[in-house]
Parts: structure tokens; C-alpha cells; sequence
DNA sequence: TCATAATCAATCATTTTCAATCAAAAATAT
DNA sequence: ATATTTTTGATTGAAAATGATTGATTATGA
């Protein structure tokens, strides 16, 4: 990877976290330390960013900005890690220039930080994820048409979207807000609605869930387990739960959240 | 393989990737590396590119120029007060809670100061409007789906949308390249494919552009002047223009670049 | 406080990329 | 057809970037 393209990979990193760790750059570039530091250390000269110990972080002050584009709340930066493991997973089932579809929500935001070292043209209904990927990449980006609901941050129509319907992709990604033997499942109809429509163009869903999403039960099923091709999870999922993604025929793939050697997802089914 | 034609497929091989290598170009090419370095090198003092270490990029890389969201050079800047106040007075014709449809152009975008203030509901088809009073303001925003292009900073495609087709508003804002007794024109056929979806969808379409307009012409012809509701322009508009306008049946609003008192329009049809 | 771990800065060997030069080839003009 | 100009390709040494290693500095926890 090119200089110039570091710089974007690492300016995109600071855009949606509070700080950027080397290491999380070094993964994300596939440079060393020494190369990072220098890049860093450049873009500080350049007021690009600022340079703090330990990593980078955005050189406005985080109110500026406001609640969008920068999604959800900062509770949510427990799981973080975690998320951005398995989001990375996520891309990693990506091929460059292959369409993927996906649909907007906290994990899935996170896949942004991976793609923007890729080319992937993404349709999604997510506002943020537009955003990012428009500003910091230059992969093809489509919208499906409607109404920016704020607080859930996507796009949603009650019409049939015909750019929509036209859009095939051989994966779409998703969140989920509770995974169980019914299948995923969600809190807010909302995303329901947003989700039924996209799961038809595409080939293999994708669920991006953490292993606590295992425990949680919601009350809007979204489809059969057994539609699900494979879902991304951590390291601790349960045994009768990986059981029951077997059951169901469902690849599964482990997120490790401090390695990076590529080959630690495991099938199942 | 000839120079222009060289110059074609490296302009070409930058606008889909990152950044492409020496390597890259001497592969598509066929070339020397001595020569791609001087086609770079005089490519890059056309400013038809950017040269980097390792090979080129776009002009507009899309960390470096921020453009989406500032949308367009920098030439414009010296229109750039008289389109705040021909802006300023398209946001006056607004009525809270009344919706309306925004066409994207440098113009119209110039409308958003003005409605963060404001509470009326926007349909668009401009990724910047909607990034921006997303941000910036309470209203509700929907957006026209389809693929986001960079260069003109608007979301289209080639489908019928069921969410434009489904919108209404009274009044709808569009810039325009040129103003003739044909019409209003445009040099871009992507711009009038945008507009021409917009057009049946709201009673009266305002036409904002500055008096400069007037002389310009292009070669596609959007409609018939007769289909303008209002043309917002400024004090520099000629007699003549004025007259076309009237005959026409069009109401004309003039904008001043100083004052702020909110009734200097005058209508003239 | 001390010990341990993490991060940083500096150095050096290696690799990659650049620029300058010159000869060959192609195009153009005489 | 010959000469002249322009373009191209290859070679070379210089410059820059990279990655690994080392030791110093700073943070963290016992």
C-alpha cells in the first residue's frame, strides 16, 4: 500500500473512534510500526490529525461535529473492539470489486474503517456509512431512497424502491439485535422493514452479531435461522449455541479480537 | 501506443482506483517506465493528476480536497455572495412545515444556511444538502435513491424511483448552466436526467440563477421557460432578460447582495 | 516505590522509486 | 532520400521509503 493510501486509511480510522492505536493502523495498512509512526508523525506536521501517545485521534474536538455521522453513543465503546474484530471479519469475506449490500446499524458502521483500504462498491441504507465511504474512499457508493431517521441513523421508504430491487449483490451484512434458534431477530420495526427488503438481493446474509447478542431475545423475528449463510461472532459464544448455528446449517466465523493472523474462522456446518 | 492515448488510459486508471503504481501503468500501456514517468510528470503539470511517490492519483483524492460537503472548485467563490443572496431569497418562498425538493448544484446548496434555521421538510437528490442539514438542522430529510457521483455531488439512477414518484411539494428549487428564452439549460446531461425526474413532482418550479446566466447558453434544453414558476437572480439582469422573462409569464424575484430586509422581490408577471 | 509492560525515537540495511543521461527509433521537415 | 526534431527505452547513480532492531522513555499495576 502507497503512502498517499495510508494517509486515507488513517485519516478515515480517526474519523468515527476516539483514538486510532498504531497497532489498529499497522492492521488496517498491513505497514509496520515504523512506517505508521512516520505517517502519524507526518500528518501532525500537516494538522491533519493530532498525535497522541499510544496512536492518533481527530484533530476538531469531538463536539463539533454533533451526534451524526460520528453514530451512536459512547456506551456503546465497551464492545468496540470486539465489534471492529468481527466487522473486520466481515470484510474479509469481501472481494475487491464483487458488490456487497449493507445494512446500516452500530457493527456494521465499523466495517467502514476496513473498507476504505479496499475497493468495494457498497449499496446501503445507512446514512453514516455513505458518508464515511464517500469521504474517505473511492469505492462506488449507492443509496436506497427515502427518509434519514436520525435516531436509527438509516434511510427508509415505505414505497418499493426500485433502486433497491435492482441491486444484486452475493452478500449482504447486517446486525442483528438478538440471535436465537427462531432465526435473528430486531427491537425496532423499523430496521425490520429496512432489512426484509435488502435480504432478497442478496445471495448469502451475513450476520454480524457478538457472542452477548446470543443471550438477548427481541420480539420481531426477522427470518428463519436456516436463511442465515453465515454469521460473525467472538470468541465467546457458547457451546449450545454453536450447536444450534450447526443445527441450522450456518457458517460461522470467530473474531479474535487481538490476533491477526488470517486463518483463525472455523466452518461449522 | 500513442501519447494521447497513453494520457486516456492513465487518466482512465486513476479515476478507479487508489492510486496507481508505475508498475500498474507500464502493464496497461506497454510503455517504458521512463515514459510513464514523463507522461505523469507532464499529466501532473496539466493538473490532470496528482503525482505521488510510487505512481498518480486523482486530482481530487477523497480525503484531500473535502469537496463533498464543500461541494465544487474554487472558481466559483467569487459568485459566492450572490449566491447566498439569491439563496437567502429561495428560502424566503419557503413556508414552515411545507415541503419542498432541492435539485443539487452549487446555487441551490448555498440554500442550507438558511434553512437550519428553519423547519421544512427537504426532498433531495443532493448527498451534500442532506449531509448538511442532517447536521446542522432538525428538518426531516429524504433523499432520491441511486449511486452517489462524486463529481457532481448528486445521487442518481437509472430506474424509476417510487420515492421521488411518490413526493410532492409546491415549489422546487433547481439552479441551472444557462438561461434562454428556450429555457433553462444545462451542460450536463447526468444534471438534467436529475432534474427532469423532479420536475412533475412539484406546482411551481423556481429557477435560481445569477444574471450572469443570462448570457451563457448550452446545449441541452431542460423545458420550455413557459414551465418556470419563479426565476431568483440579481440586480445586474438586463432589460432585455427581464422582458423574456415577462413575456413568458414568469414571476421574477431580485435578490440584493447587501441588504436583508425580507421584501425585495418584485413580482413582474 | 518498584517492576513490568507498552510506547516511542533513533539507527541502519534493504528495497523501491526517482531523475538524469544517452542512444535508438520514429516522426517530421527539407 | 537525407537531415532534423521529437519521442521513446535502457542504464546508471542518487534519493527516498520501508522494516527491523535497539535502547530510552513513559505509563500501569502491584
Amino acid at each position: 500500500m502507497h503512502e498517499s493510501e495510508r494517509h486515507r486509511v488513517i485519516l478515515s480510522a480517526i474519523q468515527s473512534r476516539p483514538v486510532a492505536t498504531i497497532s489498529d493502523l499497522v492492521e488496517m495498512t498491513g505497514a509496520s510500526q515504523a512506517t505508521i509512526r512516520r505517517d502519524v508523525a507526518s500528518l501532525h506536521l500537516q494538522s491533519k490529525l493530532r498525535r497522541v501517545r499510544g496512536g492518533a485521534e481527530a484533530v476538531n474536538p469531538p463536539s463539533q461535529s454533533g451526534l451524526i455521522g460520528r453514530p451512536f453513543s459512547v456506551n456503546e465503546s465497551i464492545n468496540m473492539p470486539m465489534k471492529r474484530a468481527i466487522a473486520r471479519e466481515a470484510v474479509a469475506l469481501c472481494e475487491d470489486g464483487e458488490p456487497v449490500i449493507i445494512n446500516g446499524g452500530t457493527t456494521t458502521f465499523q466495517m467502514v474503517h476496513h473498507l476504505v483500504a479496499r475497493q468495494v462498491p457498497v449499496f446501503t441504507n445507512s446514512f453514516p456509512i455513505a458518508e464515511h465511504l464517500l469521504h474517505h474512499s473511492k469505492s462506488t457508493v449507492t443509496l436506497s431512497g427515502g427518509t434519514i431517521y436520525r435516531e436509527q441513523n438509516i434511510i427508509l421508504s415505505p414505497f418499493e424502491d426500485e433502486v433497491t430491487s435492482h441491486f444484486y449483490a452475493r452478500k449482504m451484512f447486517m446486525g442483528a439485535h438478538a440471535l436465537g434458534p427462531q432465526g435473528p431477530m430486531e427491537a425496532d420495526p423499523l430496521i425490520v422493514q429496512a432489512e426484509l427488503k435488502f435480504i432478497e438481493q442478496a445471495d448469502e446474509l451475513v450476520v454480524l452479531a457478538d457472542s452477548t447478542k446470543f443471550q438477548k431475545r427481541s420480539s420481531l423475528i426477522l427470518c428463519a435461522l436456516e436463511k442465515v449463510h453465515t454469521v460473525i461472532t467472538d470468541r465467546n459464544l457458547r457451546d449450545e449455541d454453536r450447536d444450534m448455528l450447526e443445527a441450522a446449517g450456518v457458517q460461522l466465523v470467530i473474531a479474535d479480537t487481538k490476533e491477526e493472523t488470517n486463518s483463525k474462522s472455523s466452518s461449522v456446518a
